[in-house]
DNA sequence: CTCTAGAGGTCGCTATGCCG
DNA sequence: CGGCATAGCGACCTCTAGAG
């Protein structure tokens, strides 16, 4: 149990990014529409760092939101000079770090400053004792109280904690809720995630994909990019993107086709235990092919559901059965070579002059106009 | 108009540590 | 000790502004 709690204590420190408020600015002015009359809730956050707070904050009247929550966790870091930080009315808050839940039902201009701004919460905060209060808990998304913020609210958007990501989108799955919230990349190919997106219940923003995002991160750590106007260390992670069950206009837009089979069969090459070709990049799809296709797993970005249907994936533990074949007897002799590449039994193959060739992680897709 | 450097974007892949 | 997943990394391609 003890041995359990350090574990995690090691795991959690690791999951010390804080999104830039232009990060979120960039994809949340894509939803406009979505959030009036909504109650938002950011949690698994620190509204003391948090600019998913900042933001709402900001733009509570001219998103039309009805209410805004947030919660904190007693977990997370002080970093130093980063952000604005409330001088919070009843609450030992910025030193102690005492979790805290703050709910906003309406910005008017409370300081008589003759603008409606982020000033009038900070007021609001420092003189209604009733904006903030203490929560029982340590603010963490699976508690009590906080599943019981979380009944209450219709969109939830937050950076949860890489680590835990698997747990925190099965949640909001659980409640119905909707959500925009950061995931890794790679989380398309957990079988969780990938299954709400073969069903079409979970897709990627509009922020670039491929780029990444630059996160603050602790004065202490080593791997950074640069360090910004404000002091703050900021690091790349170029496998992060948003993922959201709201409305995207891109994945209802044909992905652009220009390339053929027939003709140029030879750069496509069929799969040596499965029935599909390998089409190693997402500009490369051709227009006129029939069967399945290994793609990349870039595709989800660009991908519109009434154009392509996602079949599977081509890593054996998918847990979705697309019938990929074990290693033909004339190729189990490159099997212990593939594996110390990370392949498995199950993984799609093919060869190329000769060679055993294990593709990474590929997505099965079909295009339904053909 | 051509060339090129740098920024932007795409995608393959492997070192690392956890876990059973 | 091998299976397995991964809050990275870097090679390489593409685009574009600006110089000549």
């Amino acid at each position: 149990m003890a041995h359990d709690t350090l574990k995690n204590a090691n795991k959690a420190k690791k999951d010390e990014f804080y999104t830039q408020l232009t990060d979120i600015e960039k994809e949340l002015r894509h939803y406009k529409d979505q959030f009036k009359d909504k109650v938002v809730y950011c949690n698994a956050d620190d509204p003391f760092e948090s600019n998913f707070f900042k933001y709402f904050a900001s733009n509570f009247n001219l998103l039309g939101i009805k209410k805004l929550i947030a919660t904190s966790y007693s977990g997370s870091p002080i970093l130093g000079t980063q952000i604005s930080l409330f001088d919070i009315q009843g609450v030992k808050a910025e030193k102690e770090k005492e979790p805290i839940k703050i709910v906003i039902n309406e910005v008017k201009d409370y300081n008589k400053d003759g603008a409606i701004d982020i000033s009038d919460v900070e007021y609001l905060l420092k003189h209604d004792k009733n904006t903030a209060k203490k929560l029982k808990g340590s603010g963490d998304f699976r508690s009590n109280e906080c599943v019981e913020i979380l009944k209450e609210a219709d969109i939830v958007v937050s950076n949860p904690p890489f680590s835990l990501f698997r747990e925190y989108i099965s949640q909001l799955e659980e409640h119905n809720k909707k959500f925009l919230i950061i995931g890794n990349t790679n989380a398309i190919t957990y079988k969780e995630t990938f299954a709400l997106i073969k069903d079409n219940k979970l897709r990627t923003g509009y922020t670039n994909f491929n780029v990444g995002m630059f996160f603050v991160v602790p004065d202490d750590w080593e791997k950074y990019h640069h360090i910004d106007e404000n002091g703050n260390k900021i690091a790349r992670v170029s496998t992060s993107c948003w993922f959201t069950n709201l409305q995207v206009k891109k994945h209802t837009e044909d992905l652009i086709l220009y390339k053929t089979y027939i003709g140029n069969e030879d750069q496509y090459p069929k799969y040596e235990n499965f029935n599909g070709i390998e089409v190693s990049r997402v500009a490369d799809i051709p227009i006129d092919y029939k069967g399945f296709m290994g793609v990349p797993i870039t595709f989800i970005d660009k991908h519109n559901p009434e154009q392509f249907e996602i079949i599977g994936l081509g890593i054996s533990n998918s847990g979705i059965d697309i019938g990929v074949q074990p290693y033909k007897p004339e190729h189990k002799k490159y099997r212990k070579e593939i594996q110390k590449r990370g392949a498995v039994d199950g993984d799609l193959y093919i060869m190329e002059n000769g060679i055993v060739k294990v593709p990474y992680a590929r997505i099965i897709i079909k295009n339904k106009r053909i």
